[in-house]
DNA sequence: GTCTATATACTGATAGAC
DNA sequence: GTCTATCAGTATATAGAC
């Protein structure tokens, strides 16, 4: 019936918009004050409905935190992604980390939502529950949503791998790149988490010197430290190693 | 007057054991059933008192996780700081930093609370508050413990500023240690935290690869990889690159 | 189907009696 | 010092109005 289809179809455009309005202020709420100030009660409030009313459209608050993650990662990649266009893998490897790092100190708290630990095992009473409002199957095992980080190792690994085709490096293709990727990855994720616990970890340094430092251990001090690499002649002396093309970050 | 002072060393004695008794009941909980689990109820019920009495001795939950923090990086200093006294500065860095990674890895629980960012400003009520009874006077400003993040960072320093010292690095003494340095931490924390979100970072490649892939990016793909670096003759072929130093970690 | 209102079972933290 | 009683907050479950 005509008129019937009609009527799902706009009954299920309100529910989505009504999940990206939650979404929405739950995003507000959370880079304002933090995620530990996210509760249902002021989420609710925040969209005019009843905290019960969240739950018909999310099934907990970890759903919610867990689709701000999501997010956070497909925000990530949409910046990092164009950057693997860059032909250099030299300059595409150190055009990706800062701006890894770079994201990471701009969206704090989009940031932890993308890695932090799911709470366990349902926490309050949960006995009986006839659980099926929400369509969500996700049986939530692992975290780091797989195709993300999945696609977030294959953006570094495919720079290195391009590295070592160009025979300009001492590494050459010994099947690592995978590895290396990882821990390139690790590295970052490690700058810019220890960076956000306060200043106990850069002391005065900043950030983009402590990741020059490790992308010049492992690909070698080299060019491709300014953009274009092709302007490399004599130029007026490179400003004391100070220059600095991803904006400095707090602490 | 000789009673009452030996009256205060005893009342002294008391507290400092009640606080240790607590911190023990803590940690078992907490690597029992993870710092979630931790509450004051059960942790009251645990050591025989109300609830209340828990503030007499610690300001609040934040506290008592916070000094379980610093026990955590105080084990981990107690495994690192012997390695440093290894004399090849290649063989040094490979086994601090697969301790490092075995430390995390054999202490989940205890590693989480030690990177773990504290809750901020006072959750609940808090209004009034004339909180003097607890001495703890530290601001808590900011988090990684100063000193003790100050020696771990320290440790990894010496380490590759020895490794320059030899002359035998591509790397020289450009004055970078102390940005490695950082960076090395942060990759092995990096590779700590990632892993244990689940499969999705290290896949089915084990991290004591990945820990591998990276030392031998920054210090050369070279010796000291078994221990005995000057058992270099032609032994029977490596172990296929699986030897294994480290007890391999979960996911 | 969707939302409100209410109930349960927690939480950290405090005031005040003893 | 330690307790009881309580506050103000939390996530979540359920009953029932519309």
């Amino acid at each position: 019936m005509n008129s019937a289809e009609a009527k799902d179809l706009r009954a299920a455009a309100l529910r989505v918009a009504l999940r990206a309005r939650i979404l929405d202020a739950a995003r507000r709420i959370v880079t304002r004050d933090g995620f530990e100030a996210l509760s249902m009660r002021k989420l609710a409030e925040a969209i005019g409905y009843s905290p019960a009313s969240l739950y018909l459209h999310f099934e907990s608050r970890d759903e919610i935190a867990r689709a701000l993650g999501r997010e956070g990662f497909a925000q990530l990649l949409a910046q990092l992604e164009p950057l693997g266009a860059i032909d250099d893998p030299r300059e595409r490897l150190h055009a990706l980390a800062h701006a890894y790092v770079a994201f990471g100190c701009a969206h704090q708290q989009a940031y932890r939502l993308m890695y932090r630990e799911p709470e366990e095992g349902g926490r309050a009473g949960a006995h009986g529950a006839t659980r099926a409002t929400v369509a969500t199957v996700t049986p939530a095992e692992h975290e780091l949503p797989c195709e993300e980080a999945a696609r977030m190792a294959d953006l570094f690994a495919d720079a290195l791998e391009a590295l070592a085709a160009t025979g300009n490096w001492r590494h050459g293709a010994r099947g690592d790149s995978a590895l290396l990727a990882r821990a390139l990855w690790a590295m970052l994720h490690g700058v810019v988490a220890l960076s956000q616990l306060g200043p106990g970890f850069a002391h005065e340094a900043s950030l983009t010197l402590i990741v020059d430092a490790a992308l010049d251990g492992w690909l070698g001090a080299s060019a491709a430290k300014n953009g274009d690499a092709a302007a490399q002649h004599n130029a007026p002396p490179p400003p004391a190693r100070t220059a600095k093309k991803t904006p400095d970050c707090p602490s």
